[in-house]
RNA sequence: GGACGGGUGGGUGAGUGGCUAAAACCAGCAGACUGUAAAUCUGCCGCUCCUUGCGGGCUACGGAGGUUCGAAUCCUCCCCCGUCCA
């Protein structure tokens, strides 16, 4: 777990500067810093600490780095002695946010959500303390609204004003923006013709954040946090909250983590992700393939590090006083001791440090068991223990030198490996992929 | 409801009867180099079978039928998307 500065004891809060630093930090922005100051100073004053919540959809089974940015930063607020709500939005994932999307997404079961939001929070509890979490489910409330209640809500806000938001403008003029971080592969000038499926916005979308903003009001939140695209959403809940006449929230975006690939932002379709149960082996081969300008953010949100400590780093790097490489696997094992434990992120530095540096083989492959067989070509065995997604590819990789047994490579295609008594080898496939095969 | 335009491999996008498993680019994979980074270079990049060959078979250009020795390309019907009009 984070091992923050901030400890334990609830009161008397940290004075408010200092809390404001800490929670500044990695921060893309905050609306507006002099009301979250004020709300800060009230709570110190009345020793009351502020709900602060996070919101979720739950639309995937499993979260990665790129969700926990802002998981953190709730974690910090926690940290400082206030009120972490969780809010798991398993009503709205009903709806679908329309952020980011480009077109109308299918909306997801409630039997899909449930799952879904089970394994959210075993996996958010990695982070969070669950002790000090309130856990809420929006469906509590937004599950019992009548259609009255929804005019009534809908009544409140502007449909000039839900229009200004990015997503529909660009949608509506068709042609819509890449997704951030030039999410389709920019061919020079394809922007203005690859108009051809021009997405549609479906009404209830515009509904999305007006009936998340009624989680503001109801949970009567001081703070809310989200991811910087999430803005416009969190700006109509504060703006919703004062229709309902209570006091505005004040809010926290946190920037949008890239991925692995350096360029886009870190999601499971991507590809591009580290998943936050992956085994602490993985975790580090993935996180020490990431482009050394990437490591800085990924220090900045994905660490405690403070401010100094980082730039103390980069500047080291910068004169060569540390090691890009030395860096990064601080980093590395740093993240994956959070997840995991010192203990294991240890183990999967040395073995990292094995395989990769010193070329050996490693200590614990992922084993797989087979049983007894006759002959059977390299390639096929590839194929059948998912080291390659077809014979074709299988084959492929061998004529490229990618493939080894024990060490040695295997060059002949046609190459078979007797499997009719007990036996045990390690294959490779590539450079990540390694599998110890034990035939019984 | 009408007029017009469009649906090609993971993405963008060429291709208007055979030379097209389908250009080009992007993404991806592998090898080399290295710090398993990035960059760079080289190769690969539908599936499958074997005698691994510039080999055979199968599948693929929204869907279904048809014309043809031969279709992503022509015809018919259908579905979907977009623009404009109502």
């Amino acid at each position: 777990m984070s091992e923050s500065q901030a400890q334990s004891s609830p009161h008397p809060f940290k004075p408010v500067d200092e809390q404001l630093a800490y929670l500044r930090k990695g921060a893309a922005e905050i609306i507006r810093e002099e009301d979250l100051k004020a709300k800060l100073e009230q709570s110190a004053k009345t020793g009351k600490p502020l709900r602060v919540y996070l919101g979720v959809d739950p639309t995937a089974p499993d979260i990665h780095l790129g969700h926990t940015v802002v998981i953190r930063k709730l974690r910090h607020f926690q940290d400082l002695g206030h009120t972490a709500i969780f809010l798991i939005g398993d009503f709205s994932a009903m709806i679908g946010d329309p952020t980011g999307q480009s077109e109308t997404r299918p909306p997801l079961t409630r039997a899909q959500v449930d799952a879904n939001a089970k394994t959210y929070l075993d996996q958010v509890f990695k982070i969070l303390d669950p002790a000090k979490t309130e856990v809420r489910y929006n469906s509590e409330w937004l599950g019992k609204m009548s259609s009255y209640d929804i005019i009534q809500l809908a009544a409140k806000y502007q449909l000039a004003r839900i229009l200004e938001r990015e997503d529909f403008q660009a949608r509506l003029a068709g042609g819509w923006k890449g997704r951030l971080f030039g999410g389709h592969s920019a061919s020079a000038g394809a922007d203005s013709s690859s108009v051809r499926s021009r997405p549609s916005i479906a009404i209830h979308e515009l509904l999305y954040p007006l009936l998340t903003a009624l989680d503001a009001v109801h949970l009567q939140s001081d703070v809310e946090l989200g991811a910087t695209e999430q803005k416009f959403n969190l700006l109509v809940h504060r703006e919703i909250q004062r229709e309902y006449g209570l006091p505005a929230q004040a809010i926290l975006t946190m920037p949008i983590l890239v991925g692995l690939d350096g360029v886009k932002k870190m999601s499971k379709s991507l590809g591009n992700y580290v998943g936050i149960t992956e085994s602490p082996q993985q975790m580090f081969g993935k996180l020490m393939s990431i482009s050394d300008e990437l490591m800085w953010s990924y220090y900045e949100l994905l660490t405690d590090f403070n401010e100094r400590v980082i730039v103390r780093l980069k500047e080291e790097v910068r004169t060569g006083v540390l090691h890009p490489m030395d860096a990064k696997t601080q980093l590395a094992y740093t993240i994956i001791a959070n997840f995991h434990g010192e203990a294991a992120a240890d183990a999967a530095r040395d073995e990292f440090q094995r395989v990769f540096r010193n070329r050996q083989a490693p200590e614990e492959a992922p084993q797989k068991k087979l049983a007894r067989s006759g002959p059977t070509r390299v390639s096929t065995l590839v194929f059948i223990c998912d080291l390659a997604p077809s014979r074709a590819e299988a084959e492929r990789l061998i004529k490229q030198g990618a493939v080894e047994i024990d060490g040695a490579r295997v060059d002949d295609v046609k190459k078979e490996l007797d499997l009719s008594k007990p036996a045990s080898f390690l294959l490779r496939a590539g450079k990540k992929k390694f599998l110890r095969i034990v035939v019984e």
